[in-house]
DNA sequence: ATAGGGTTAG
């Protein structure tokens, strides 16, 4: 190669887009540099397979060769194997054997056992192990390797640990392989076993063993193994990281990034993914605008997967705004996930036909949807109303796209109904279920009865969620709040005496606004401190103020005890979103909108006076609920009080 | 070896 060949070469190396490979293309053709088209040329292909959504200009490159040798048809069987079409790999990988009449090297094999991986296909799997056996290459350090992983995939640790019983001198990267087969296959006593007994261990064996405690949520022993390794990468912070954001342990996972970063390590796509996705459950706008900086300086902002966590933090922190920028401005292809979390995003917000319209556009753009796309358009219809159009997708999901209605679609559909108050329609649904329904679903209609004040139909489904689940405090109180609208106290003191004969006790609501970068929470209830006590003082002027310019009556319906009118109005004075939004009135600069987190759905209560501040004060305030969000403006909400 | 989206409820 000429001094012009190798510049060419190593640019290409540095690509990391479609586009740049492209310009890099389009160069070499212009300056005549790819007269030598076959040392280009594999080099070309092998970095466009290496890019994702790369795959089809690379198959096109492919075909200007008329004798691809073997390192061109592995490379392509490479990149194909990581697609999302594997299968194609072993179509090539067919093809191969038929044209080339050299010998299949260990590589072809390597890679193409990767596709079946991929594809989970034992039986394939299974004839390519054949074809290595009879030649000779099995118990190939690279062969064998591919063929545990392929096995683990497949679920056969057994045939997995075959492979590697027959392998004459296993290295780190084959004990490694069988080390993530037994985790994989849920084997964890095995891989512990197998960690002890390895006579040589690397750094990624070490993270093989945190990934799979953190797949086994076994998170102590994760942080018990992170204690012991003397030397971590990015993996190891990620994956403890990720797994902590995971299973809803935000606070932890933040702890572990602030602790990278610390360490000077340079936080790669995972690790922000997953502080992303602690910071979109925990709704922390502030933290989450430094994130984006931080993805911004690590040039990380190309990414699919990086957006899509940027768009979910945005939209679950309360900034549509900066969600739907996010949404336009990705790179390349948007993927399923993209699409799915836009639709999701507007449904959280109010904007039920808006991601409707997404959803069409998604359905013009090629992309299709799957099951957890559906989820989101039905929870968007469910929240916004559209009955009709809800049934209509419902019914096109299985009609249009094939994909068979789980569970969660049924809920949807019962919730779809139950909050339009079409109860009896739900009921019946409930009733023709072609799967015994669960938990979920009947608690889904037992909040229809408590906003349509429904007591007959509540008592049958309690009675029926008393089988299923019998301690959730949720459900009771949800019963209790029928009772109290419809007046039938002596139901309501029944009921609180057999939830304190069982132990159960009412979940506390709490709240949580991040003023000047700390987070303040506040409980309904005891406990007091200064912080407390300045929401209380600026609350109870806030209510006066309420009643005299607002009209402000309180509305009492649904308090859980029997107590008197008083005490009652006492009671949802004590609200934490009141404490919250009465704190950031006295604390926030004006003009700046008030952000409010909340772990359980606002009151009724708490939602006129939200409505009322906003007018009265002329503030805007959005609080996010337990599963969607209030954009309090001028005395109204954008969930046009339908929630 | 690490990633991103989803039903109900107090």
């Amino acid at each position: 190669m000429n001094p012009a060949e190798q510049l060419c070469v190593s640019l290409l190396s540095k690509c990391k887009t479609l586009k740049t490979v492209k310009q890099v293309h389009a160069f070499a053709s212009k300056t005549g540099l790819d007269a030598h088209p076959f040392v280009f040329g594999k080099l070309l292909l092998h970095c466009a397979v290496t890019i994702s959504d790369a795959l089809r200009y690379a198959r096109r490159l492919f075909l200007h060769f008329r004798n691809p040798d073997a390192f061109m048809y592995n490379t392509l069987i490479r990149g194909l194997a990581e697609s999302d079409t594997p299968h194609n790999a072993l179509v090539v990988f067919a093809e191969m054997r038929r044209k080339l009449t050299d010998p299949i090297d260990s590589f072809s094999f390597a890679f193409v056992l990767k596709a079946a991986a991929n594809c989970g296909d034992l039986r394939d799997g299974m004839r390519l192990h054949c074809q290595a056996l009879v030649c000779g290459l099995d118990t190939h350090l690279f062969v064998g390797t591919t063929l545990i992983s392929m096995y683990a995939e497949c679920g056969r640790v057994k045939f997995a640990r075959l492979v590697f019983e027959e392998m004459r001198e296993p290295n780190v990267v084959a004990w490694n392989a069988i080390l993530t087969a037994c985790f994989r296959c849920g084997d964890a006593k095995g891989a512990e076993a197998m960690f002890r007994w390895m006579p040589l261990r690397n750094l990624t064996s070490w993270n093989i063993l945190l990934s799979g405690y953190v797949k086994t949520d076994e998170l102590e022993l994760a942080k018990k193994a992170f204690l012991r390794m003397l030397m971590k990468d990015d993996v190891s912070w990620s994956t403890m990281i990720v797994g902590f954001a995971q299973s809803g342990c935000f606070d932890e996972a933040f702890g572990f990034f602030r602790e990278l970063q610390r360490e000077g390590i340079r936080p790669n796509e995972a690790s922000l993914t997953g502080v992303l996705s602690a910071c979109a459950q925990a709704g922390a706008f502030e933290f989450g605008k430094i994130l984006h900086g931080l993805v911004e300086k690590a040039g990380l902002h190309w990414m699919i997967s990086v957006n899509n966590a940027l768009l979910d933090t945005y939209s679950k922190s309360g900034n549509m705004d900066m969600a739907r920028l996010v949404f336009e401005r990705m790179p390349e292809k948007k993927s399923i996930i993209s699409w799915t979390s836009m639709i999701a995003a507007l449904a959280m917000h109010g904007y039920g036909k808006e991601a409707i319209q997404i959803f069409r556009k998604m359905e013009m753009s090629g992309t299709k949807p799957d099951g957890i796309t559906f989820i989101s358009v039905l929870y968007a219809c469910s929240h916004a109303g559209l009955v009709d159009e809800g049934c209509e997708y419902f019914a096109k999901m299985r009609v249009l796209y094939g994909i068979e209605p789980a569970i969660e679609h049924y809920g949807c559909m019962v919730d779809l109904y139950g909050r339009a108050g079409k109860l009896q329609k739900a009921y019946d649904f409930v009733h023709e279920l072609p799967i015994s329904p669960n938990a979920v679903i009947w608690r889904t209609l037992l909040g229809a009865c408590s906003i349509h004040g429904n007591v007959e139909l509540a008592e049958q489904v309690k009675e029926a969620l008393s089988k299923l689940d019998p301690d959730n405090s949720g459900d009771h109180v949800l019963l209790s709040n029928v009772y109290a609208v419809a007046g039938k106290w002596k139901d309501v003191a029944a009921l609180r005496r057999s939830m304190a004969d069982q132990r159960i006790k009412k979940a506390p609501g709490w709240s949580v606004i991040e003023v000047d970068r700390v987070m303040y929470s506040f409980m309904a209830g005891k406990q007091s401190n200064k912080i407390t006590e300045e929401a209380y003082e600026k609350l109870r002027g806030i209510m006066l103020k309420l009643r005299v310019e607002g009209g402000y009556v309180p509305e009492v319906r649904s308090v859980l005890h029997d107590i008197e009118e008083e005490d009652k109005e006492d009671s949802v004075f004590r609200h934490s979103e009141k404490l919250a939004v009465a704190f950031g009135l006295a604390r926030q600069r004006e003009g700046q909108i008030i952000r409010i987190v909340k772990n359980l759905r606002v009151c009724r209560d708490c939602h006129t006076v939200m409505k009322l501040i906003s007018k009265v004060y002329g503030v805007e305030i959005v609080v996010r609920d337990r599963s969607r969000f209030h954009s309090f403006k001028d005395g109204s909400c954008s969930c046009k009080d339908y929630w």
